[in-house]
This record gives C-alpha cells, sequence and structure tokens, in this order.
DNA sequence: GATGAATGAGAATTCATTCAT
DNA sequence: AATGAATGAATTCTCATTCAT
C-alpha cells in the first residue's frame, strides 16, 4: 500500500479523469486501471479498494487544495484582504484542475461513510479560516459586528460552489478566477442598495 | 405506467425514503419495493426502470416544490418581500420533507443524463424568479442597480442550499426556517460593515 | 377450459400471429391477450398455460392440415396422383396461412416435450399416406420395386419443407403451389439423365 | 474476449451439449458454466452474452463443417461423385457429432436476428455447391439438362436433414453415414420406374 | 511488484400465472 | 366469464476483488 510512488499518483489522476468523466459509481475499476495504464489488479496494490480511492482523493487532492487556502489566507494581513485570498484561492484551483473540481462537487453531497468524515474536517478546516477572517475583520472594524459565523460561511461556501457549479455545467470554458472580486464585494456589500435601509437598521 | 395511483404515490414515497436513507445507487429495487409493501415486479408496473424512480422524483416532487416558490414569490408586491418569500419557502419545503431534501441534494450534482433536463429547467425557473426579484427591485431603487443576475443566483441559491446541506448534516433537527430573515438580511446587506467604503463606492 | 368458442379460436389465432411474427419464446402471453383483444387473464380461461397454447396449435390446427392431406390423398385414384395431390394439397396449405407455416416450421424442430407426442404422430400420418401411395405404386408397376418407405418418405417430405423453408424466407410471396408438379417430376424421375446408367443399374 | 483458447473451446463444447439436451432458450447461462466447469461470470469473457454463444457456434463450428463439404467435393472429379461426396460428408459430419447436429437442426428454423446473417451465408455456400455440381453434370450429359437449380438444392438439402433429424429422433443410434448412397440413387433415378413415362418424356 | 484471468455475489428486470373484483 | 393489477421466481449480466503465475 506504498503511497506517494510514481505509481500511486499516475493511478489516483486517472480515476479522478474517469471520475469526473462517469462519476463514481458508474466508474468501474477496470476503466481506472485501463485509464492509468496498469493492470486491474495493480490498483489493489495501492488502494484498499474502490471507495478507498475516493477517499484517497479527498485526503490527498481535495486537503491539498484546503491546505492552499490556509496558505493564500495567511499570505494576507487584512481580514478583507484573507477573504479575497480565500475566494480566489478556490475558484483559481478548481479551476485548475477540473476534473478534481468536478468529482469533488458531484461526490461531497452523498453521504458515503468512508468519506464523511475527512470531508467533515475539511469542512471544519473551512469553518475556521472563516471565522479568523470575521473576526479579525469585525476587530479591524471592517466587518459588522453581529454576524453569525455559522452563517457567513455558508454564504461565502455555498456561492463560491454554485458558482463553480454553473462554470462546470458551462463546459469550464469561462474564466472562473474572473468571478473572485465580484463575488467578495457582493459579500461584503450585499445586494441591497446602500443607505435605503438595509441592512443598516438590523 | 399509472399515475396518480395511490399506489405510485405509495411507491415513490418508499422510494425517496430509502434514497435518502442510503443515496441512489445504494439502494437495491428489492429495498424501495419492500419499503412501499409491494413485490418488487410491482415497481415496474409503474415506473419504466430504477432510473425513471429518479426522474419521476423530480418531475413530480420537486417540480411541485419549484412551483410553491413561484407561488410564495407572487404573493408578495415588493421585490424584497418577494425575496424574503422565497427564501422562507425555499427553506420550509425541504424542512417539511426532508428525505426529498436529502434526495435533492445528493443526486442533483450528478450528472445523470435521465435527470439532466428536468433539473437545468428548475435552474432556470430559479433564475427567472431572481430576475424578476433583482430587476423590481432595481426598478423600486432598493437594490443596487449594478447587480449580475446569474451572480446573485448563485449567491442566493448556494447560500440557502448550504444552509440546507448544514442543516441535513446535523441531522434536520433544528428550525431550518428561522434561517431565513437573517440570511435575507446578509444577502441585502453584506458583510461589511456600512460606511466602511463597502461598496457604497462601486 | 372451452374449446371451439368463438374466443377459443380468436385466441388460438392471435397466439399463431404472434408466435409467427417473434418466435414462441420471443412472445409473451400479454401480447397474445393484446392482439387476440382479451385480458391476459383470459387466456387462461382457454389454455392450461403458454405451452398449452403452441400444443393446441398442432392438435387444432396442424392436425386438421395433415386430415387434409389425408382427404386429397383419397380423392385420387391411382398412386401417381395420390402422390401429386400431397404435395400439392401440403404446399397449398401452407400458402393459404403462412402465420401457420412459420409457426410449424420453427417449432416442430424443437423437442419440446408439450409438443412431441402429437408432432410424431402427425409424422406417423404422414408416413402411412406415403407407405399406401408407394405400396400401390408398386403395384400398379409405375414405381420401382426396390424403395425404401422410409426414405422416400423424407425425400418427399424434407424436400416438401424445405421448398416451404425457402418461400417463407422469400416473404411468402411467389406462387407456392406452382411448385408442386415439378416436385413430383423430381421425385418421379430424378435428377439424373434417363438411360445413362442411373439408377436402372442400381 | 479471446478466441481459441481452450477455455473458448471448453465452454462452447459444454454450451453446444446443454443447448441439444433442452434447447437454446431452455438453457441457462448457469447451466453453461457448470457444465463447462467454469463460473457463470467466465462465460462473459469469451462470448458477448448468451445469444452470441449460439452466433459463436454457427460461426465456429457450423461454417468448419460447411467448409469440409466444400472440401469433400473439390476432391472428386465428376459431378455425381461429387454429388455422392456431398451427401456423404454431409451426414458424416452430423454423425460425428450429434449435439452440433442437434443444435443446428433445431436453431436453424428459428429467425433470430443474430444468426440470419451466417445462415444466409451457409445457405448461400451449398447452392453454390449444388450449383457447381448440377452445371458440370448436366457439361458432362449426367444430369438432366431441364433443371430448375434452386428446386434441386430445395431436395437434396430437404431430404438430407430429413434423415438426419429422423436419425436424431430415434436417438442417435443408427449409421447415418450407410444412407448417403441409397439417398443419392433416388437423387439421382427417383422413385418412379425407369421406362414407364417418368420423365423421360420431359 | 505486476498481471489479468477467473470468480461469484448481487442487482435489475421480465413475465407466466393467479385471484380478488 | 372476464379482467388486469399484483406477484415473485427465475434469469441475464456486471464488476469488485482475488490469487496463481
Amino acid at each position: 500500500m506504498k503511497r506517494n510512488t510514481e505509481k500511486y499518483r499516475q493511478i489516483l489522476e486517472a480515476a479522478i479523469r474517469v471520475f469526473a468523466r462517469q462519476g463514481f459509481h458508474q466508474s468501474t475499476v477496470a476503466q481506472v486501471a485501463k485509464s492509468a495504464g496498469v493492470a486491474d489488479g495493480t490498483i489493489y496494490l495501492y488502494f484498499k479498494n474502490k471507495d478507498d480511492i475516493l477517499f484517497q482523493f479527498y485526503e490527498y487532492k481535495a486537503r491539498q487544495v484546503f491546505e492552499r487556502f490556509r496558505r493564500a489566507v495567511d499570505e494576507a494581513t487584512h481580514a478583507v484582504d484573507k477573504l479575497r485570498n480565500l475566494v480566489r484561492t478556490h475558484l483559481s484551483e478548481f479551476q485548475n484542475d477540473i476534473n478534481m473540481a468536478i468529482v469533488y462537487q458531484a461526490e461531497t453531497h452523498q453521504h458515503r461513510r468512508t468519506t464523511q468524515e475527512i470531508i467533515r474536517e475539511m469542512s471544519k478546516m473551512y469553518r475556521d479560516i472563516v471565522t479568523e477572517i470575521v473576526e479579525q475583520g469585525q476587530r479591524e472594524g471592517k466587518l459588522r459586528p453581529d454576524l453569525t459565523i455559522g452563517l457567513v460561511m455558508r454564504l461565502i461556501n455555498g456561492a463560491v460552489n454554485e458558482v463553480i457549479n454553473a462554470w462546470i455545467h458551462a463546459g469550464g470554458e469561462s474564466d472562473l478566477v474572473s468571478m473572485a472580486d465580484p463575488l467578495v464585494e457582493l459579500f461584503l456589500g450585499g445586494i441591497g442598495k446602500p443607505g435605503k435601509g438595509y441592512p443598516e437598521e438590523a
């Protein structure tokens, strides 16, 4: 069960390619093997079973992505810049690897026992980042003081995910990253006309 | 292939129950039959095949829900109230039928040929509603004039979906509808502190 | 289990139609019922089960045909005329009812327990007719005295069946009966050139 | 989908055995697998599906037989000897492999889409052989000059098939090949008494 | 380590037959 | 007698997984 070998990576990438095209369930181990250029049995030298491939996808690919979110956020000083970095990185990472994006979006909502734990962990990572940004932003006086962290996280993550989904559905052609700044402005300012009672009175 | 009979409804509800618990793919027709209290073969008197059950779920259940969104929105006069009704109804419909919610959230991201068309149709319905709200809100001077409809739709739909997902993951115990107003306020006012440069200058 | 009623005949005819188009096995009882304009369950008021429909086909249709062979043969006085009548009637009966012809030719070679007995019986009828013709023909000095009855029967029946098969394969358009006299001449005279050593020396 | 392997042959032979005993339709893939001593799934490594087994039977077994007809005919110089070789080989090939004989006779009259093409092809092969024999025989002055090829082919093929069928029904015990020469004499001389008006005047 | 042939459990689906109405 | 909805046994086929080479 060697990880970090060239063949491990080769199989995992092939799997993501195949899963992206057909969905995890519609894909067969034989297809993954063929796409990876190895024999069917070889898969089992690197992965416990088919489910484990998906698990490793989260463990090895998705986790990496989330760690880059962390790093991107850390590169900024102010909360609003951190937020901008978060959204930008989120979009650019998914744009850079559309197969990863497709698999992530499609399989994350299936309540699989195998992946439940790690998905929860990544969700927590995201929440931690947003929490940090919100609290710092409030200290900096840049964000409203009455925010519910959980709700803000859902607002941000939900909207970004939805933008990614739309991009996938459209074929992944357009420039996803260019949506980052408009999105952030929307997060910050909302859709209500300023000075019209929303939401200063809240 | 009788629709609208008692047995049809009975099987469809059973299927949703089973799919919600195990996911569509992990569920067998035999399980659905057992849960519906009918013989395996009976399923095929009402549904073309297993995929057709999922299709009918969208056609018969989800479509109904989206039509209720439409009606709820139509009951309000002003754009902001329409938005509030949309979000409230969205949350309350899903809260009222958690199995429907689970199946909808889990299966909508799978790019199944069978369901693609109807999902796209519902997505369009949603976009039409948001478009109407935004345009009216702008005419009323309540919403910012520089909004990109697509982005606003993703903001709203994405955030609401994410809230629903979190609720599902938490076991569906809490009161989902109570999140409606806070969410709407967030949409309208954003998270930025008013008067701090976001986004009045835009 | 009423026979000889109008509905019995109606179902049997429908069955033959359906079996002719699709083969016995590929046909479903539901298709037969539909083609007969009755409910599925009604079939079982007239036939024990699906196999019984095929059995009744032989019992009621094919047997009738073979009895007409008998009668046609009896109408002639001389052996050669009897033979001619046999072949003519054989061809004309099958030409008159192509569905019967198709089902008979297709299903007779399947060694079904249900139909074995009656097929054997009809085979015996045929052999009796041929035996009679041959023996009479020999007494009349018109047929060679050294014939093996079994072989003659196979020659005649086999050739006639083959002609019918070819006709079916060709779509049943051409005039089958017109092959009768040429066939009989072939039976009588063979394909060898007379006086060239065949088969007088044998 | 490896052909020409030992296991391929093993499964095909087992299938023919099972089909001969029960008929193609009455046989299950599981029975074939068991009879071949392999697992059910193994069948599908060598055959596309159940129908393909029957197709391969024609492609690999029956075609071989027909090619032996060709070769046997080519070994003779004179038309009548060619005819004799054809009939002898036909009977001896079927006698040598009674299971093949049973399956061939039983399934050839079912108008299956899968096998239609190859059966037609073999039928054409047979017709070509007969045509060649007849034309050569006429040139040699040994066969009547007024023969209809199609009819002659049906006479020969039909009679031979009928002889084979009778042999199968009788349990395949008797010596089939010994019927060859009597059959050929019958073909050549017919059943009519020479000099009695059949068919010298034609 | 790598292979890929073989396995056999498991699932979808069909359809002859029954039986309450 | 007639119906046709319901049944569930039976069958084909798939595919994750194993293991001898």
